[in-house]
DNA sequence: CATTTATATATACAGGTATCTATATAAAGT
DNA sequence: ACTTTATATAGATACCTGTATATATAAATG
């Protein structure tokens, strides 16, 4: 009548810990590092409105188009589209001096769905 | 047939500067900065794990609950359920010993519609 | 029933790391 | 030359996570 052992991973339901042992890991480490990836690049104000202005566009958003939006210097807004960038939240091609953006919507579908599967 | 002066700040559609003048600034700044803040909470992969958790229960996650799930200390979790609620992604109430933890549903539709409105 | 023991949670602090933004500079197209 | 964009660097700030500690409730035991 003493559990004995086993004080601590257990998984069993007969164990005093834990109120609800049901609570299942349904998104694995990997995948909630990427997903994690793509709302940090959007976890600063000026992406936010950036990918907004991206999104407005047909593709043909540069960067200068983004830069009369903020009060902040070229670099920080290079800066802040390579961010986008290497998350995977916008694609950027090169025409001639420009540069042209646009949002990748795979990606915000991916969130899009995380979200739906969280609020049931 | 010279545009003179305003060479910043200009909004005009005769301006040389900008190839897409048309772009709008939909999004004020201190709505950006909510769902900054609202994304930078899922900015981790434990957290988006964690809310995952959370969201499988019905209201009655207890922190014991979600803890079992990683291979961190106590107080780390406890930071990160801080994180989560503080940016009001989920919400707490203390029952006993435990604080049972459920997600904000209006916090994630809100996020949603957002992306929504970024990919058309 | 009182007293100890264990459990659930929170706070304070600190070291290491990452992020933000500016200045300075470079490269390449028009 | 002028424009568009990128990189390097650096200082300030914020984030992550552990150790140490505190509090309050529950369980156990005499």
């Amino acid at each position: 009548m003493d559990r004995a052992i086993n004080l601590v991973e257990t998984d069993s339901p007969s164990t005093r810990r834990g109120c609800d042992p049901t609570l299942q890991q349904r998104i694995p480490t990997e995948m909630a590092e990427a997903f994690a990836n793509l709302f940090k690049a959007l976890s600063h104000p000026v992406r936010v409105q950036m990918l907004d202005l991206i999104s407005q566009g047909e593709g043909e958003t540069c960067g200068c188009d983004i830069e009369r939006h903020f009060a902040l210097t070229q670099p920080t807004i290079s800066h802040h589209l390579k961010v986008l960038r290497e998350a995977g939240l916008i694609t950027s091609e090169s025409h001639g001096v420009w540069v042209h953006h646009r949002v990748n919507r795979q990606a915000l579908e991916l969130l899009q769905s995380l979200l739906a599967t969280m609020h049931k």
